[in-house]
This record gives structure tokens, sequence and C-alpha cells, in this order.
DNA sequence: TTTTATAAAGTTAACGTTTAAGTTAAAATA
DNA sequence: TATTTTAACTTAAACGTTAACTTTATAAAA
């Protein structure tokens, strides 16, 4: 029943010659005649000749494997900036060991010695909102192993990382909201200890300052980046009766949390409480209304990582690390296109 | 700077014993002594030895990794399975190879050539929309690697599959929509070749016959799973002025689809035309209106299918194929709830 | 004709583990 | 005391490839 699968040397036997033959002909080496390469090529494929990249890797010390590592997956953004890498891993002929830290640091460690003891050619990463530590990243350095870190990155010199211009797109929106006329303006700014949580609530605070407007600390909330964060953070600034007119907040499930809790207590978005949010999703223009936001382009995201981390694996030695950052766009939907309170 | 990863035999060597004897420590092997187990072992530790798991997997022919084909990633309903099987297999020591065939039936099968060439072993999969050739699935079983089907299965007989009961939920919605009053009742049906269309579409044939309706052959369309398609299937029909009054789709997606044509068209859900689906995702009920629908548990869909799975993986000669079916319920939200043609 | 170059193989060793089959010395048994 | 058992190792072989040499036959050059 259980056909075992064909090897390089059951080939070799079949045709008396030897294994290294066979091996050189299927990568069609120059030392094989086209004849014999020819004629190795059809057997393999009458036999069915599957290669064993286990033993390849072993032997090549080359895997064609790259392992990478997101917070989260059923979550627009990653899966997205997911979905890109496949695809440009598969045009290259790369397979991806992708593996999920669930916001957990413990996990995210484990993921990754699980990928160097798989001996992947390089990683991605997008670290969690709570990785503090960064020892296993020194690890990972001194193995040799390319690491580009993707729109999360560490504080770390010497690393690899593209992200979006996190501050920029901040400013940028804020600015908006004070052009509209908003002067009351909170936000909801997740974990500030990672960049993207740090810049984003940078982006914020300097807009408010070159502006000549007072940041209320009442409004500015941190917590996360998931929806029930958003939820609650609404919830409590509902309760203490002292709402702004309208929330920026870190990341758009964030915001989703925010519409939820609206939509429970009965306040109207944009009318009686406006809201914008960091980061694009395409089920954004089929809410109501459709939320403005801070786009965050994730095909150009995952193709620069995936062009660094290239380059990082094909000139192993040549190590100069950089530092990308991809510029962002205002998009402006059903939020945010104007001041409901002046009218 | 490249430090050289660790090896079994540069443990034994310092410690002046064989590499075998480190292996065996490392794994707690009875023949090895307490003592020299846990020197062994503190030695590791301090030389930072990870195992080399290429070399382990082709030494023990065994390599704790299952192979993962889905059709798309960013999509709620793969999201969130993957989602599942991520944890699930973390808690399980086994490490994930996802591939995605982006509805592509040529890539699929590339991809389960290279997950045998990778020695998984086993394979969980969710097949495209066209895929109509099942050589694939003989070779591999052919190879004794355990095959799980998930949600969208192949019309062959003695394998593995756990789905939701695409009949029976569908059967279940149309006959809600009937209770409601609705008679003409339109159906975006996908792809009919693949299970989940053609169940799916049986099921709202037979309820509609049950109850003594006609079926409108011009109120069905077939085509796809995706958001297009009900976009496109929405406007052909409102470009003909011949719509229904309700519409079930076959997916989430296909809805999303009628969505934004029935918003741009200036039609109003669910007064204008109501509509269901089958398939639930969080987003549903953020939508105006929340989109109503028939539940599809990911959770218990991704559970049964490893379940399945790690049975098979551990029991790979008494081979009984299963057949699970994984019962689903209405959720109804701000569609289908009354009937506004009445009123 | 002899030497040299080249094409087309073949041989050996290595990649880092594990499994199976010894070996040795001490402990237990008869 | 002689024999068997056991604990704790070691050695050899294998997993399926590939990299780096080596060999052999033939063709080209001297």
């Amino acid at each position: 029943m259980k056909n075992k699968a064909i090897t390089l040397s059951d080939i070799a036997k079949k045709l008396n010659v030897s294994t290294v033959t066979v091996s050189k002909a299927l990568r069609e080496h120059p030392d094989i005649s086209p004849k014999t390469t020819k004629l190795i090529k059809k057997v393999a494929e009458e036999m069915g000749y599957t290669p064993n990249l286990v033993a390849r890797n072993l032997s090549a010390r080359k895997s064609n494997t790259i392992g990478v590592v997101v917070p989260k997956i059923a979550h627009f953004f990653f899966g997205s900036i997911i979905e890109h890498i496949y695809d440009i891993a598969f045009e290259h002929n790369y397979e991806i060991i992708l593996t999920v830290s669930q916001e957990n640091a413990e996990r995210e460690k484990r993921h990754l010695q699980t990928l160097l003891s798989m001996k992947v050619d390089g990683i991605l990463i997008s670290i969690t909102q709570e990785t503090k530590n960064y020892d296993v990243f020194e690890t990972i350095k001194n193995r040799g192993v390319p690491v580009v870190f993707m729109d999360r990155t560490p504080q770390l010199k010497n690393v690899n990382t593209v992200a979006v211009d996190d501050y920029g797109g901040s400013y940028k929106a804020i600015e908006h909201l004070i052009k509209l006329g908003y002067t009351k303006i909170g936000h909801f700014a997740g974990y500030t200890d990672i960049n993207i949580g740090r810049l984003r609530s940078l982006g914020f605070r300097d807009a408010m300052k070159d502006h000549g407007l007072d940041v209320n600390p009442d409004w500015i909330i941190e917590g996360g980046f998931g929806e029930q964060y958003g939820y609650k953070a609404f919830m409590n600034l509902y309760q203490s009766k002292n709402l702004p007119e309208v929330i920026f907040t870190v990341t758009y499930p964030v915001a989703l949390g925010v519409y939820m809790a609206a939509e429970e207590v009965g306040m109207k978005i944009p009318e009686d409480i406006d809201v914008i949010c960091f980061g694009n999703a395409k089920m954004q223009s089929l809410l109501s209304p459709p939320l403005s936001c801070v786009d965050q382009p994730t095909d150009k995201l995952a193709h620069k990582a995936m062009e660094v981390l290239m380059e990082n694996i094909n000139n192993s030695d040549n190590i100069e690390t950089t530092n990308e950052i991809v510029k962002t766009d205002l998009i402006l939907r059903g939020t945010c296109i104007k001041n409901y309170r002046k009218s």
C-alpha cells in the first residue's frame, strides 16, 4: 500500500549509473552529457521521483525557505502582508514557514528558535506588542541568518527595517483634523513601547503642539491594538462624560471597537463623534459611515521587505543594514470630511 | 562574525563522550545515567545548542510538520481557520508549512508536490474552486501521507473530509426566507463544480421545491466566491430590471459585493432588496445593515480537521476514512428579519 | 607518436542526526 | 566462584543529497 518514495539511487540502479550522475543530471550539471541527462530525466519522471528536500537541505546547507513571524493572522493588515509575501516567495521558488506569536513574546521567542533549528535562509518578523527582550535577535545575528523587521520594529541599531512613515502619517492626519476646525482631539494610542505606537503618538503630539493645541491627557488612552481596547477606551470616556470631538486611533481594529461601542450607546458617527484611524483595510469602505484612515500600503511593505531580505540572503558577507520607510497617504471616506460641531 | 551553529559533536568533544551519548542525553534516553544527562544538558545550554531539525527529520523520517494548502488567506473564513490551526499545531509541537493556491489548480498541485518533497507528516487542504484533476491526491495517498480535506472537498471516495452542513444550512436559510413571506428568492451560487457551491445550491433548490416555490433561472447566477462576482451579478440583475426580493449568496464576500453594488445604484438594503449569505465573519455585524448569515464555525472545523489528521498520523496503518459534518445555525442580524415588501 | 586538454562519468566524504548493534565493567544471581 | 544480568556507554550504519576530487576514454595539439 505505502509505496516508499523513489530516491536518486533507485533511479541510478535502474540505469546502472552512479547516484551522483543522477543527481547531476537532474540539476542539468554540465558534467553530464545531454543524452544521459535526457534519459535520466525521462526515467525519473516515469518512476515518479520527487526530490527529498530534507536531504537536499542538509547536504546543501540551504533550505530555500523563509521564516515569517507575525503577531496575528486573522487581521486585515497582516493577512494582506502575508498574502503578498507568499506571492513573492512563490515567484522566487522560496517556501514560507509562517508562525504566529499571538502577541505573546514568549511564544515569539520559541518560534524564532524553531525557525533557526529549521535552518531557514532568512527571517521576516513583525514583533509583538510586548516584545522587550532582544536577546534572540542577537543570537540570530550571530548565526548569520538575515532578518528583516517589518512594520513593527525593535529599538535596535544595525538591523534591517521596513516600516511605514508612522510619524508623518500620524502628523498629516492630525493636521487634517485641525484644518477641519477640530480642537478637541483624542488619541487611542495602543502600546507606546513599540515603534508603531510610539511614533504615531509622537506624530499626534507634535502636530498638536505645532498648531498650538493642548493635549488633554484624559483623551489619550493606551492599551492595545485590538478591537477590545477601542471598545473599552470609548466606554470609559463615555462613562466619564468627557468626550473629545474626534478620536484618532492607532490601528483600524481599535476604530472598529469605537464603532461598536458608539453603536451600543447610541452615539452617531460622525455627527456625535468623529473617528479616523491609522491603517487601511478594504472593509472600511463598507462600514457605515465608511472609515477614513492613513493608508498603509501592504503591498509596498511586503515587496520592500522581501527585496531587502533576498539581497541579504544572496550577499550574506556584505551586510549593510537598511532602514526603509514607506510613505503614507490620507484616505478620506465618510468620516472626518467635515466638522459636524461647527455646522 | 558568523558563529557556526553548535552541533552534537561539538558538545561531545568538549565532554569527551560520543556524539550518540549527547544525543541520547538530550532526549532523556534511559541508556544515559542521570548524572551524565544533567551535565550534558547543562553544557548544551551553555554552548547555546539548538538541534538541527533538518538533520533530525532526515534521520528520523518524521518532520513534526503539517502542510496546509488554502485558496486564499486575506479572507475572514480562511484567516480564521488558519489561525485556529496554528494554535492547535503549536500545542502539539507541530510546525505548519502554509501554502496559498490563489484559487489556481496548477499552483495547488505544485504546492502539494513541494509539501511531499518536504516530507510533511500530514496535509490539510481546502481545494481551489477550479480543482478537477484529482491525480495528485492519488499520488499522496500512495505515498502514505495522511490528508484531510477541509470545507472544500473533492468528489472522491475514501478520503477524510471535514465540512460544514452546506446542504442543511442552505435549506434552513431558504426555509427562513419563505417563512418571512418571501417568494422571489435569488441565489448567487458561486462555482457549483465544488461541494460547497453544489450543496448550497442544492439546499436552495430543494427548500424551494419542498415549499412549492418556483425557481427563476434568471435569479440563479453562478460565477465565483469573491466580491467581484457578487458585484457583477447584482449589476447584471439590476440592469435587466428584474430583481428578486431577496438574494441568498454562497459566501459572505459575494454578499459584500452585493452591498457595494446596491450602495452604488442607490438601492437600500434590506428595504429595497434583502440579503443573506452562507458564512459568518465578525465584520458582518459592523455592516449597515448588519448582515445575517448561516454560521460556519471555523473553530470547530479547524479542531475537527486537526483531530482527524493527528489520528491518521499516529495510526498510519489503520486508515479508515472519516467524513465529518459540522452543523450550522442561522444567525439573524439586520437583514432578513422581516419582509419589507409586505409592510 | 606522444603529450595535453576535455568531456563524461565515477568515488569519497560530508551534512547532523538517530537507530541498531555491540562492548565493557560492575552488580546480581546461582 | 562462575555465570548471568544490567547500567552506561561506544561504534557502525543509515537517512538522501551534494561538493570536491579522481578516473577514464577520447579528441586535439605538438
